[in-house]
DNA sequence: CTATGATCATCC
DNA sequence: GGATGATCATAG
């Protein structure tokens, strides 16, 4: 599929119910008492006709999902509501290549982001907000976002992969992030910021 | 068991 | 309330 079909397909979503979707294509949003962190995605991917398997943001052709999710504040403006993960990061590729060749940048040219609005940890129902093509075109924010790759790369370079906190970065930010239970992987992260620019708010 | 995306918990 | 660090679900 291309990506431009793909986000054809996905601006029919905009306005739906996920919650009412997911019941629909037959998806698991609640395991016992558990939520499944995965089933915006599914139902998106459903709405596709993709396999179920593709989550793990493959190239899905040639272009990929991402899914934020939004707030609401008390007066009622949308905002973002948490960082977006992007992609892992690999200290030899970041320190062997430069921010155009990287995978950051790749995954972030050729991103479809899918904006749902989150309603409360019930999931009671969650409604597309937008779907964005993103590329990174606005000339300010590329060098930001080339600025903040350089840093995290240079502090691999200087001090180590383990000195890197989320502290760091302006629109990215480099973050822990692992299975749990004592891993040190890390990863890309747009901060809320970024984030606000790419969907548009 | 590990990798990955997405979300939760805790700190300030 | 927002940011940072950690965990969860799922697939291979």
């Amino acid at each position: 599929m291309e990506r431009h079909e793909a986000q054809l397909k996905l601006s029919e979503l905009v306005g739906q119910d996920l919650r009412q979707l997911a019941g629909q294509y037959g998806i698991t949003v609640w395991k016992d008492k558990k939520l499944n962190k995965g089933w915006a995605g599914q139902v998106i991917e459903r709405h596709l006709g993709l396999p179920l398997n593709s989550s793990r943001a493959p190239n899905l052709g040639s272009w990929e999902l991402k899914l934020v999710s939004l707030k609401r504040s008390p007066n009622g403006e949308l905002k973002v509501k948490e960082t977006m993960a992007i992609t892992m990061i690999d200290p030899v590729e970041v320190c062997n290549k430069s921010f155009e060749e990287s995978h950051l940048f790749r995954k972030l040219s050729k991103a479809l982001i899918v904006a749902r609005v989150y309603e409360g940890p019930d999931e009671q129902k969650s409604i597309v907000y937008k779907v964005t093509d993103f590329q990174l075109s606005d000339q300010s924010v590329y060098e930001q976002v080339k600025a903040d790759y350089e840093l995290v790369r240079q502090t691999i370079i200087t001090q180590g992969f383990s000195a890197l906190t989320g502290k760091m970065g302006v629109l990215i930010q480099p973050r822990t992030k692992g299975p749990g239970h004592g891993s040190t992987s890390r990863a890309f992260y747009a901060r809320t910021n970024f984030v606000k620019k790419i969907v548009g708010l």
